[in-house]
DNA sequence: GCGACTTTGTGAATGTGTGAACGAACTCAC
DNA sequence: GTGAGTTCGTTCACACATTCACAAAGTCGC
């Protein structure tokens, strides 16, 4: 009975995956396909089917036994599981190589995560424009987060101001941050902090690339 | 006896660990730290104490009781484990957008990763230049490999020429690819994929975010 | 050289994630 | 409506990862 509330925690793992099948409902929408089995999906989404019925019997019991999962239905379910039935506005800080291109990059507007705003700390930079967006100075995050109604930070200064910046979004009443940045950055309770390190990324492939030969002898 | 040469498998958590306390061993050699604790460093990478050292003995028992860790020496030996000892020529596919700015990102070759070719599908991209480099045409790839010792390939193309490009990659004897595009791949027994999801990334963001409130009731 | 203190390295306990297996629930042909 | 076939949802056992707790092994002051 006390349990009941909180019936379902999807867990971390299957939080991550639910994007990817995503995305596959999303394609199969595309091309007027009805109904998906697990093991179909599991198959396009490169996992185990077993895996596939586990994380989606988390949303609840969406699929019909003998036919599979209907892909319409499941794209709703999973769309508003993942709050993505509304869009989510993004600040990108640090308008340097990497920021560029990520403001440049249409895929982010196109699933639901519209660049709203751009800041930096130079001041060179403050006023510029890039796209439709001018740059802001970083310190009028606040205003902006409010105005515009920002709930993602995306980091791509360089590192030692990475901190920085974190903690003034974090300020601003951010409560959602992906950090490019290659440091480790910390952000109070109750906003999440995820990572992408380019860097980390190929040095954990060089591991494995450095370990190919001895590990099959 | 038998399971005497093949002692340490290091765990893939593991493995993705090690970068991050690289980046922050080299941070400290820079600011002349000669021993760090493993509480110390554990703080500096945020993760638990017993994490770092359980971490750090896969490698084997290169600190001192009582002390600590010695940075340069421990510096050599991630370094050697990680295979960082020498270069890694990368090739990147797809120089739209996101390629571009990979390209020009500094942060690769000051990590070991020197950018060594940039190939495209398209013709009228083919033979222009990018910083100091002239881009090739895909189907060039199994020369550049050979001829620049290219170990890693980084998949920067739109989403539906992905799988294309990576069995291209596999072929031309790449056995670690990072793969950018939206799109699920597969490569061949023997390389190593990773992949760096931008919107997946968001979306996780999003989940956490809308589930914030139920989470903390 | 001894005792107080520090910090590693690892065994054991706990928590999280995965995959095989199987009953339950559905469709379809006849 | 019955039987054969399909596919989901869930249980169970196991593998992997994390954290605690503590003996072992060092330092340092005197």
């Amino acid at each position: 009975m006390a349990g009941d509330l909180q019936k379902r925690r999807i867990p971390e793992a299957t939080v991550a995956r639910l994007p990817v099948y995503l995305r596959i409902l999303l394609e199969l929408a595309e091309s007027k396909t009805a109904t998906i089995s697990s093991e179909r999906l599991a198959e396009l989404a490169g996992v185990n089917a077993a895996k596939v019925r586990k994380d989606l019997s988390y949303l609840g019991s969406y699929g019909t036994r003998g036919v599979g999962y209907d892909v319409e239905y499941l794209l709703f379910q999973m769309s508003r599981e993942l709050g993505l039935n509304h869009d989510w506005p993004v600040v990108i800080a640090g308008i340097g190589n990497l920021g560029s291109a990520l403001a440049n990059y249409g895929g982010f507007t196109e699933r639901g995560f519209p660049v709203a705003a751009l800041v930096d700390a130079d001041t060179t930079k403050v006023g510029r424009s890039l796209g439709d967006l001018e740059i802001r100075h970083v310190d009028e995050l606040p205003q902006l987060v409010d105005e515009l109604g920002i709930a993602i930070g995306v980091i791509a200064t360089p590192a030692h101001v990475a901190q920085g910046v974190a903690d003034k979004m974090a300020e601003a009443g951010i409560h959602s941050v992906l950090n490019f940045a290659p440091a480790v950055i910390t952000v109070p309770d109750g906003v999440s902090l995820r990572k992408v390190d380019l860097a980390v990324e190929l040095q954990i492939l060089s591991f494995y690339q450095q370990h190919r030969h001895e590990q099959t002898v």
